[in-house]
DNA sequence: CCCCGCGCATGACATCTGTCATGGGGAACT
DNA sequence: AGTTCCCCATGACAGATGTCATGCGCGGGG
């Protein structure tokens, strides 16, 4: 019997995913949690054998979570679910330690499956998931460049993130060009959401 | 028996829906959709009593399905159900005839019971979400304001916008200029984001 | 050891944006 | 008929932004 933790903030989902995990003979939710950080509260109490986390939830998000947790119980599995992937995730993801990796349009026996593969030892991702972390390459910008495009998403003046950032308002502009012209983008906005969209921020 | 269709484009949670949903014995699903394309098509070959429909699908959203549902099938009642709800969808949905919003965060047995409620006639809308929208009030924005801070959304420069938009550049900064006033932010791309958190675009 | 890339900063310049005044035309309501 | 609101446009100006050159200090790799 492999012992499942399941991580979702969406109720409605979580209850219905245990429902059909449920229905496996081998398969058994014997925890459940809303948030990350009750998540690694009751992974920590019950020592679940795979966790099934939710990229989105409200205050850590999935991978955080699957981080502490594979320091906390090397042995538990931990795998994400999430509505909507981008590369970036993935490649976070599988930096820590997560082993499987699937977007909510898979059907139910392939994440049965894929509870009994990570808890097996093995890992797995979605090929289309796969294909667009191959596709959207490594990030080009710096840690700088790519913290300042951060803060620029939200779409505040630059002396907004220099304050935020500790920075001299030039050289978040210097940042903010430098990504500006790595992205192919016209403007600093474009550039944000289009590094957002190919997981770099 | 409730016979119901479930429209999802996502497997794992239509699927577990489905079961959830099963559980209930005066409730049937009787089919299931991916996109809003195909919810419309078996709609209208099984003609089910309640629609449940998500709010986000790859093609047509689902108000625009239920929209098209309530004229097509009077008899059948529809709701939406959705994991991230801003309060234009909600008044946007209830324009279109739709019975029930809820976000995925209620329990199972909410959902099963706002199923019977839309099935007799009735109506819910989520508390949360009915007080988010009677927060966001209703748009101060122009119609073509509203486009045009639409099309400034992706951070296009003005020029890009106002050809797509076929306006002059001075007209659509000044479009933008009052938009900006209204929304109280300090640039378009900041209106852009408030006024699409509002639900106003 | 030296070079390169990065972090950080400044200054200067061209362009883009936000704001305001102004005006004509049309629809709606009084 | 008058008022008001919206659509569309132009022109002008200030401030924000994008770009480029330049400089200093630091650490890692050749």
């Amino acid at each position: 019997m492999i012992r499942i933790l399941l991580a979702d903030d969406e109720h409605l989902i979580r209850g219905a995913m245990a429902a059909l995990l449920s229905l496996e003979d081998d398969l058994e939710v014997v925890a459940q949690a809303a948030t990350g950080a009750e998540a690694l509260a009751v992974a920590r109490a019950v020592r679940p054998d795979v966790a099934v986390i939710d990229l989105q939830m409200p205050d850590l998000d999935g991978v955080s979570v699957a981080q502490a947790l594979s320091a906390d119980l090397p042995t538990c599995g931990t795998m994400i679910v999430t509505s909507y992937g981008r590369p970036g995730h993935l490649k976070r993801a599988l930096a820590a330690g997560v082993r499987g990796f699937l977007p909510k349009t898979v059907s139910s026996d392939v994440l049965a499956t894929v509870v009994r593969t990570v808890h097996s030892g093995g890992r797995y991702v979605d090929p289309a998931l796969a294909a667009e972390a191959i596709s959207a390459g490594d990030s080009p910008l710096t840690p700088r460049e790519a913290d300042v495009l951060e803060l620029a998403l939200e779409g505040a003046p630059v002396d907004e993130i220099a304050r935020r950032a500790s920075l001299s308002p030039g050289t978040v502009r210097n940042y903010l060009s430098s990504a500006v012209g790595k992205t192919g983008a016209s403007n600093r906005h474009e550039a944000a959401r289009f590094a957002r969209a190919k997981g770099w921020i």
